[in-house]
DNA sequence: ATGGATAATAACTATATACATATTATCCGA
DNA sequence: TCGGATAATATGTATATAGTTATTATCCAT
């Protein structure tokens, strides 16, 4: 697999990876600059630093003006995973998507929620509790506050002709958020909306996301049993 | 914060980022190719392929030669999580890191275990479960195999004095691997190890990394509960 | 020694130019 | 109409060159 580079910046970065991993170079070593490397390559400087500015971006390498470059001390591996909608992922999973609105109502987060929120007391927020099904059976369920002072086109939105999820993104501009996987165990509630057993163990995603500094939308969604996420490193 | 760019290509990524929030440039649509935004933004067509190459690394665009570049019709977003080495993670949340050998052998795998690690029947590995803990309370618990065939330096390593998970991202070079998060509900053992209650929720990262074809190690960590895995949009 | 100006350095950015490559569109003959 | 050769095209890669910027090292005066 290794080696069926054709370009020069990809076989001067598994060059520079091969000696890398085989601590030719290792961790906290400066490596030859990128004019040196470019000549023992036989390419241009800007081929070299295409090469390391990538494994720089993907942790491996350090790189600060004049102070050269050097192997990562603290190797952390870095996962990238992508988090598709729904609907794509169950429809890609061979499934059959469908989705149902469990409750919706306008209302005032209550406190737990407003901290997320960032909400203030009294502000309205639209909260959606929606179950997403693969084949007739449950995947994942959410808990959704969104934010109408952000958002007030979603208040006579029919969700269930298109899922919240869905709509947000292909309408509301959004500019960054944060995401926090924990496990938690199936209360009699969850257990009943994705008809497992109380006590099962389950993934959950808490998103949360931005725009011009307001929060649009909070939600968790819980997922079935034995659900898996995936990702290379 | 937006807008503090100095850079062209910076200026002409927010920009191109601006135009596919704001929807002036719609999921589906394709965009000017790289000449004309070099000329509309009066710079050369280098710094306008990298600006959208990375929009595209990102998942914003699709990009095929001669086709040209559109706005991705199904935008999944991708996180980034990085997963540092548990002694680095510990320490970094201002906890005293130590860990423990709970129990160490060189046994052939039980079936289960030999498909993950794609080893033949009656092959040794070293099998270590050990506990890392941040001051003096149980973080997470790792039950590992290791390859002797692809690792033999591995049978005489003491492992209380450095962690496996340290020795091998120092001491063996490896190419790539796979990882899976789920959630689990603490059996009686991971509860007395954990030293939490027997039904809990817990978070459990399957690990296995490969080198030249073979899986050099698999592990299983099981994190104590109300561990969250963070990640940003 | 200490601090501050100055020089040296290595990565960072940008440009013009050129060629490679994948893919689409077109055209032509069977 | 079908298939295959051919042309057109947008992105991908590579190079030489030049200027920018952050950071370190040095040197000098206090």
């Amino acid at each position: 697999m290794r080696g069926a580079e054709i370009n020069t910046w990809q076989a001067v970065q598994t060059e520079v990876l091969r000696r890398i991993r085989a601590h030719i170079w290792r961790p906290g070593d400066a490596i030859p600059h990128e004019e040196a490397l470019a000549e023992e390559f036989g390419c241009a400087r800007a081929t070299v630093n295409r090469a390391l500015r990538q494994l720089a971006e993907d942790g491996l390498l350090d790189r600060r003006r004049k102070a050269g470059t050097r192997v990562t001390l603290n190797p952390s591996r870095k996962a990238k995973l992508d988090i598709p909608v729904l609907r794509v992922e169950i429809e890609s999973k061979g499934m059959r998507y469908f989705h149902e609105i469990v409750s919706r109502e306008v209302a005032a987060p209550p406190l737990a929620a407003r901290a997320r929120l960032q909400a203030k007391p009294g502000e309205e927020h639209l909260h959606l509790v929606a179950l997403h099904m693969g084949d007739d059976a449950p995947y994942v369920y959410e808990d959704r506050w969104i934010n109408l002072a952000a958002v007030p086109k979603a208040r006579k939105v029919d969700f269930t002709a298109i899922s919240a999820n869905e709509w947000l993104v292909r309408n509301v501009p959004f500019e960054g958020g944060e995401i926090a996987f924990s496990a938690v165990v199936a209360t009699k509630r969850d257990a009943a909306i994705l008809r497992c057993a109380q006590g099962d163990g389950l993934m959950a995603i808490d998103r949360i996301t931005r725009r011009a500094g307001q929060v649009v939308t909070a939600v968790r969604q819980t997922f079935k049993p034995g659900y898996q996420l995936q990702a290379q490193l």
